[in-house]
DNA sequence: CACGTGACGGTTGAG
DNA sequence: GACTCAACCGTCACG
Protein backbone atom coordinates (compact mmCIF):
# COMPACT_ATOMS: atom_id res chain seq x y z
CA UNK A 1 0.00 0.00 0.00
CA UNK A 2 1.43 3.36 -0.51
CA UNK A 3 0.02 4.56 2.91
CA UNK A 4 -2.82 6.35 2.32
CA UNK A 5 -1.24 9.67 3.79
CA UNK A 6 -4.53 11.30 3.79
CA UNK A 7 -5.87 9.25 5.50
CA UNK A 8 -4.03 9.76 8.57
CA UNK A 9 -2.45 12.82 8.63
CA UNK A 10 -1.37 12.58 12.34
CA UNK A 11 1.89 11.00 11.59
CA UNK A 12 4.32 13.13 9.72
CA UNK A 13 3.36 16.35 8.48
CA UNK A 14 6.17 17.37 5.75
CA UNK A 15 8.52 19.71 7.16
CA UNK A 16 10.46 22.46 5.62
CA UNK A 17 13.51 20.08 5.46
CA UNK A 18 12.09 16.79 5.93
CA UNK A 19 14.85 14.93 4.90
CA UNK A 20 18.51 15.13 4.20
CA UNK A 21 18.92 15.88 0.62
CA UNK A 22 16.88 18.94 1.00
CA UNK A 23 17.16 22.17 3.42
CA UNK A 24 20.44 23.19 5.20
CA UNK A 25 22.88 20.48 6.09
CA UNK A 26 22.33 18.39 2.99
CA UNK A 27 25.90 17.13 4.21
CA UNK A 28 27.77 14.79 2.26
CA UNK A 29 30.59 13.31 2.88
CA UNK A 30 33.03 13.51 0.08
CA UNK A 31 34.95 10.45 0.41
CA UNK A 32 36.35 7.95 -2.98
CA UNK A 33 33.25 6.54 -2.61
CA UNK A 34 31.42 9.31 -3.15
CA UNK A 35 28.42 7.97 -0.62
CA UNK A 36 28.50 8.82 2.73
CA UNK A 37 26.29 11.65 4.64
CA UNK A 38 26.20 12.86 7.58
CA UNK A 39 23.29 12.68 10.11
CA UNK A 40 22.40 15.03 12.60
CA UNK A 41 24.40 13.36 15.43
CA UNK A 42 27.62 13.81 12.78
CA UNK A 43 27.64 10.17 12.12
CA UNK A 44 28.09 8.87 8.60
CA UNK A 45 26.03 6.74 6.79
CA UNK A 46 25.05 5.59 3.09
CA UNK A 47 21.30 6.33 2.50
CA UNK A 48 19.48 3.09 2.25
CA UNK A 49 22.59 0.86 3.39
CA UNK A 50 22.39 -1.18 6.10
CA UNK A 51 25.32 0.25 8.81
CA UNK A 52 28.04 -1.53 8.57
CA UNK A 53 28.56 -4.82 10.89
CA UNK A 54 30.69 -3.85 13.49
CA UNK A 55 28.60 -0.60 14.26
CA UNK A 56 25.85 -3.04 14.55
CA UNK A 57 27.72 -5.13 17.09
CA UNK A 58 28.39 -2.72 18.70
CA UNK A 59 24.86 -1.54 19.24
CA UNK A 60 24.20 -5.39 20.53
CA UNK A 61 27.38 -5.20 22.70
CA UNK A 62 26.42 -2.16 24.42
CA UNK A 63 23.05 -2.84 24.96
CA UNK A 64 23.98 -6.20 26.39
CA UNK A 65 26.19 -4.35 28.92
CA UNK A 66 23.72 -2.42 30.00
CA UNK A 67 24.25 0.81 28.66
CA UNK A 68 20.93 2.95 27.65
CA UNK A 69 19.88 3.41 23.89
CA UNK A 70 20.50 6.85 24.06
CA UNK A 71 24.11 6.88 24.56
CA UNK A 72 24.33 4.47 22.54
CA UNK A 73 23.11 6.50 19.82
CA UNK A 74 24.89 9.26 20.80
CA UNK A 75 28.17 7.48 21.39
CA UNK A 76 28.03 5.55 17.83
CA UNK A 77 26.58 8.64 15.88
CA UNK A 78 23.85 6.50 14.74
CA UNK A 79 20.06 7.53 15.12
CA UNK A 80 18.38 6.65 18.04
CA UNK A 81 15.64 5.00 15.88
CA UNK A 82 17.93 3.05 14.18
CA UNK A 83 19.68 1.71 17.42
CA UNK A 84 15.97 0.83 18.46
CA UNK A 85 15.33 -0.76 15.78
CA UNK A 86 18.34 -2.52 15.40
CA UNK A 87 17.78 -3.64 19.02
CA UNK A 88 14.39 -4.81 18.30
CA UNK A 89 15.47 -7.00 15.70
CA UNK A 90 18.47 -8.65 17.69
CA UNK A 91 15.95 -9.60 20.56
CA UNK A 92 13.37 -10.51 17.79
CA UNK A 93 15.71 -12.74 15.88
CA UNK A 94 18.93 -13.07 17.75
CA UNK A 95 20.15 -11.77 14.64
CA UNK A 96 22.17 -8.33 14.24
CA UNK A 97 22.01 -9.12 10.21
CA UNK A 98 20.52 -6.56 7.75
CA UNK A 99 17.57 -8.48 5.63
CA UNK A 100 17.87 -9.17 2.41
CA UNK A 101 17.52 -6.26 0.05
CA UNK A 102 16.29 -6.44 -3.05
CA UNK A 103 14.93 -8.74 -4.87
CA UNK A 104 11.62 -10.10 -5.78
CA UNK A 105 9.89 -12.63 -4.01
CA UNK A 106 9.92 -16.26 -5.65
CA UNK A 107 6.39 -16.72 -7.59
CA UNK A 108 3.93 -18.82 -6.06
CA UNK A 109 3.75 -21.02 -8.48
CA UNK A 110 2.38 -23.38 -6.87
CA UNK A 111 0.00 -24.55 -4.10
CA UNK A 112 1.69 -25.58 -0.83
CA UNK A 113 0.67 -28.75 -0.80
CA UNK A 114 1.74 -29.61 -4.56
CA UNK A 115 5.10 -27.72 -3.20
CA UNK A 116 5.53 -30.14 -0.56
CA UNK A 117 4.38 -33.15 -3.00
CA UNK A 118 7.08 -31.81 -5.60
CA UNK A 119 9.49 -31.92 -2.68
CA UNK A 120 8.49 -35.47 -1.50
CA UNK A 121 9.08 -36.53 -4.95
CA UNK A 122 12.37 -35.43 -5.32
CA UNK A 123 13.56 -36.56 -1.51
CA UNK A 124 12.46 -39.99 -2.38
CA UNK A 125 13.78 -40.11 -6.24
CA UNK A 126 16.78 -37.80 -6.37
CA UNK A 127 16.93 -38.44 -10.32
CA UNK A 128 13.62 -37.45 -10.83
CA UNK A 129 12.73 -35.00 -13.74
CA UNK A 130 10.80 -32.20 -13.79
CA UNK A 131 7.95 -33.82 -16.50
CA UNK A 132 8.12 -36.59 -14.42
CA UNK A 133 6.90 -34.96 -11.28
CA UNK A 134 4.18 -33.03 -13.47
CA UNK A 135 3.27 -36.69 -14.44
CA UNK A 136 3.13 -37.98 -11.03
CA UNK A 137 1.70 -34.50 -10.02
CA UNK A 138 -1.21 -35.91 -12.57
CA UNK A 139 -1.20 -39.22 -11.77
CA UNK A 140 -1.91 -38.99 -8.13
CA UNK A 141 -4.51 -36.51 -8.63
CA UNK A 142 -2.34 -34.02 -6.60
CA UNK A 143 -3.37 -31.16 -9.80
CA UNK A 144 -4.59 -31.71 -12.69
CA UNK A 145 -4.40 -29.70 -16.46
CA UNK A 146 -5.45 -26.76 -15.09
CA UNK A 147 -3.59 -26.25 -12.33
CA UNK A 148 -0.69 -28.17 -12.72
CA UNK A 149 2.74 -26.02 -12.80
CA UNK A 150 4.62 -26.07 -15.80
CA UNK A 151 7.77 -27.82 -15.81
CA UNK A 152 9.78 -24.54 -15.50
CA UNK A 153 8.03 -24.22 -12.49
CA UNK A 154 9.02 -27.50 -11.41
CA UNK A 155 12.33 -27.23 -11.76
CA UNK A 156 12.25 -23.82 -10.40
CA UNK A 157 11.22 -24.83 -7.10
CA UNK A 158 13.57 -27.23 -7.29
CA UNK A 159 16.19 -25.56 -7.62
CA UNK A 160 15.01 -22.98 -4.97
CA UNK A 161 14.68 -26.62 -2.71
CA UNK A 162 17.54 -28.38 -3.44
CA UNK A 163 19.64 -26.48 -5.60
CA UNK A 164 23.18 -24.58 -3.68
CA UNK A 165 20.58 -23.44 -0.90
CA UNK A 166 23.29 -22.45 1.73
CA UNK A 167 22.01 -22.79 5.19
CA UNK A 168 21.15 -19.13 6.76
CA UNK A 169 23.56 -19.21 9.70
CA UNK A 170 23.01 -15.83 11.18
CA UNK A 171 25.28 -16.43 14.41
CA UNK A 172 27.74 -14.15 15.49
CA UNK A 173 30.01 -16.40 14.02
CA UNK A 174 29.60 -15.46 10.74
CA UNK A 175 29.24 -11.64 11.67
CA UNK A 176 32.70 -11.93 13.14
CA UNK A 177 33.62 -13.83 9.91
CA UNK A 178 32.69 -11.24 8.09
CA UNK A 179 33.73 -8.38 9.75
CA UNK A 180 37.32 -10.12 10.02
CA UNK A 181 37.19 -9.96 6.36
CA UNK A 182 36.10 -6.48 6.22
CA UNK A 183 33.50 -7.10 3.54
CA UNK A 184 35.31 -7.54 0.80
CA UNK A 185 32.46 -8.18 -1.87
CA UNK A 186 30.83 -5.27 -0.24
CA UNK A 187 30.85 -2.21 -3.55
CA UNK A 188 30.74 0.62 -1.24
CA UNK A 189 30.98 -0.30 2.60
CA UNK A 190 30.66 2.28 4.68
CA UNK A 191 33.10 0.69 6.53
CA UNK A 192 35.92 2.69 4.67
CA UNK A 193 34.36 5.97 5.60
CA UNK A 194 34.12 5.86 9.01
CA UNK A 195 36.00 2.52 9.29
CA UNK A 196 39.16 4.52 11.22
CA UNK A 197 36.58 6.74 13.34
CA UNK A 198 35.05 3.83 14.87
CA UNK A 199 38.04 1.34 15.03
CA UNK A 200 40.77 3.66 16.52
CA UNK A 201 38.02 4.11 19.51
CA UNK A 202 34.88 6.18 19.12
CA UNK A 203 35.04 6.01 23.26
CA UNK A 204 38.37 8.14 22.99
CA UNK A 205 37.09 10.74 20.71
CA UNK A 206 33.90 11.29 23.17
C1' DC B 1 14.59 13.51 28.33
C1' DA B 2 14.15 8.78 26.47
C1' DC B 3 11.95 6.03 23.49
C1' DG B 4 8.65 3.90 19.91
C1' DT B 5 7.00 4.50 15.50
C1' DG B 6 5.60 6.05 10.72
C1' DA B 7 6.90 8.60 6.60
C1' DC B 8 10.41 9.41 3.60
C1' DG B 9 14.07 9.08 0.12
C1' DG B 10 17.18 5.91 -1.08
C1' DT B 11 19.45 1.21 -2.69
C1' DT B 12 19.23 -3.44 -4.11
C1' DG B 13 18.34 -7.53 -6.81
C1' DA B 14 15.08 -11.31 -8.53
C1' DG B 15 11.97 -11.69 -12.10
C1' DG C 1 20.71 -5.63 -21.10
C1' DA C 2 17.24 -2.42 -19.46
C1' DC C 3 13.32 -2.23 -16.75
C1' DT C 4 9.96 -3.06 -12.87
C1' DC C 5 8.81 -3.47 -8.33
C1' DA C 6 8.74 -5.01 -3.72
C1' DA C 7 11.76 -5.76 -0.24
C1' DC C 8 14.95 -3.50 3.09
C1' DC C 9 17.83 0.40 4.80
C1' DG C 10 18.74 4.67 8.20
C1' DT C 11 17.25 9.20 9.24
C1' DC C 12 14.06 12.40 10.82
C1' DA C 13 10.35 14.19 13.42
C1' DC C 14 6.24 13.52 16.01
C1' DG C 15 3.95 12.05 20.12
Amino acid sequence: MTALAGGLPRMMRPSPHQNFPRGGYSLEVSTPLGQGRVNQLGGVFINGRPLPNHIRHKIVEMAHHGVRPCVISRQLRVSHGCVSKILCRYQETGSIRPGAIGGSKPKQTAAPEVDKKIEEYKSENPGMFSWEIRDKLLKDGICDRNNVPSVSAISRIMRSKFGGVAEDEDDEEVVKREMEENEPRTKHSIDGILGDRCSCGFLGAF
